[in-house]
RNA sequence: GACCCUAUGGUCUAGCGGUUAGGACACCUCCCUUUCACGGAGGUAGCCCGGGUUCGAUUCCCGGUAGGGUCGCCA
């Protein structure tokens, strides 16, 4: 092909690229950042999202596992233009250069590996066929790490040839993934670095299909924060992690989208929109992070903030339903009125049973230390003159509750938090939460009241 | 063992042949405040080491060290 061609072919030709998750029972952060950059960088290029399903490994795949996969990338958000629409490999899917999963592709990887061995490029050995691999060292031109010159191991000088097909007539990782990359005409290949060296393996194996190789871009490692690689059983490993800890996936999209990849200014909280119109390879980094869970917690608090009161409503609920706090038997509107004092006060629904529990329990758990400290004799008549203004009001709102608090606290010729904090303890045993006023006001004058009057004798 | 990648505070990062090395998270102090959170104002803390190139290296080159990855009939 003449140069000037490739330049009008690449001016012209739509970029393609994949997430090709092998379907292992989880999705890995470091795999969702992987499924991420390459959504970014083809929604960047108005290029096509594909997702391809590595089941080679029939033994250990279910539909299940796939399943694990499509609502990760579901919940993230990061729809794919081909690939499938369920976990079933015989399913329905979407594209044109299906199927998209690798156990319904054998046809294609015998036709090719008949192809290496008629032309003397693949050969027999021990019932397995292996690939004639080069003996020189592979240049692999690599848009985030450069040009990387990959010489051959001590071990590879004794043997390059590696297996395409098991003696049981698997075909292996390496193979499969080339042949498919090369048929469902991938055009950029963006993935882990863990890949990199293998990558000298796949150009030889593009060549000797006569095709060019794709573009290759490696991106860097998520590493533990003592620097290990972050494995299966790690915490944080899984993004079931998130989900089920009741994370937002604008937080987690956004905490991905720094990990490697910077928009060189000093934003940090960006909205997924934006990255993709700021989002390329060139920015990429080379080194590898170590995921800090910390700021991660800190862009979960930025969005769970300005969150529409209707979802924190409901994402509250399914955060206390799954603490064992059931809010069905009560009014909605109790319910919303409560988890609204909780709104720009947590950072995760995992802390809400904690934080407001004591508006769906009717036992109140004293904190011990709080306890210590405010549950005291000379608190007991305050906390009763409390009561007694209490139980005088007519109208139990928050302005109201202020307004009596404050008459109290004036009488008795004391600053006001003197009375709010034995107040908060009865009333919820925690020494912090939302505005006391305004919990008071929900919780309403009765509940109030008997709590209070529950406390009173621990005062002394 | 060999091969490959990488190296800015504790963490994520910006940056540069000459900068008081910038931002964010975390941490500390103070302010605001009914607690907490938010917000505001400060603060502690960094260019891995050694050579070279240069008038001058955190920046460029080489070496070392450290971390990570890969060398499978795993993916």
């Amino acid at each position: 092909m003449s140069p000037a061609r490739q330049w009008w072919l690449n001016g012209r030709m739509k970029i393609r690229v994949r997430f090709a998750p092998s379907p292992t029972g989880y999705l890995h952060i470091g795999g969702g950042r992987t499924a991420l950059f390459n959504w970014l960088y083809a929604r960047h290029t108005g290029g096509t999202f594909i997702l391809r399903i590595e089941d080679t490994d029939a033994a250990r795949n279910s539909q299940a596992a796939v399943d694990v996969i499509l609502d990760g990338l579901r919940w993230l958000g990061l729809d794919w233009d081909e690939g499938p629409l369920t976990g079933d490999a015989t399913g329905p899917s979407k594209g044109d250069r299906g199927p998209y999963f690798q156990s319904q592709r054998k046809e294609n990887y015998q036709r090719r590996v008949e192809a290496l061995l008629s032309r003397g490029l693949a050969y027999e050995h021990e019932g397995a066929i292996k690939f004639r691999m080069p003996r020189e060292p592979v240049l692999i031109p690599d848009l985030v790490v450069g040009d990387v010159l990959r010489k051959l191991t001590d071990r590879e000088e004794m043997d390059p040839d590696f297996v395409l097909v098991r003696s049981d007539g698997q075909p292996v990782f390496h193979f499969v993934n080339v042949v498919d990359d090369l048929e469902m005409g991938i055009t950029h290949v963006i993935r882990g670095e863990d890949h990199l060296s293998n990558t000298s393996k796949h150009i030889a194996l593009f060549k000797a299909f006569g095709v060019e190789p794709p573009k290759y871009a490696h991106i860097p490692l998520i590493l533990n924060a003592d620097g290990s690689k972050m494995s299966k059983r790690d915490r944080g490993a899984s993004l079931s992690t998130y989900t089920d800890e009741g994370f937002l996936s604008e937080a987690v999209n956004n905490y991905l989208c720094l990990l490697g990849w910077s928009p060189k200014d000093n934003i940090e909280k960006m909205a997924l929109a934006d990255v993709v119109g700021r989002f390329d390879l060139p920015q990429i980094l080379r080194h590898n992070a170590k995921f800090d869970f910390e700021k991660l917690v800190w862009l979960q608090g930025e969005y769970c903030r300005e969150l529409a009161p209707d979802r924190f409503y409901e994402l509250g609920v399914h955060a206390l339903a799954k603490a064992g706090l059931d809010t069905n038997a009560l009014p909605v509107a109790y319910v919303k009125s409560a988890l609204d004092t909780c709104r720009g006060k947590i950072k995760t629904f995992a802390e809400l049973p904690a934080y407001a529990g004591f508006y769906f329990r009717d036992a109140i758990a004293y904190d011990p230390e709080a306890a210590k400290k405010g549950f005291v004799p000379e608190n007991k008549p305050r906390l009763e003159k409390v009561r007694d203004a209490f139980s005088q009001l007519a109208a139990f709102d928050a302005a109201s509750l202020e307004g009596s608090l404050k008459a109290v606290a004036a009488e008795l010729g004391v600053k006001v938090g003197v009375l709010i904090h034995p107040t908060r303890l009865a009333c919820t045993g925690n020494p912090h939460g939302p505005s006391l006023y305004h919990l008071l006001e929900v919780l309403g004058k009765e509940k109030v009241l008997q709590r209070v009057e529950q406390a009173l004798p621990l005062l002394g």
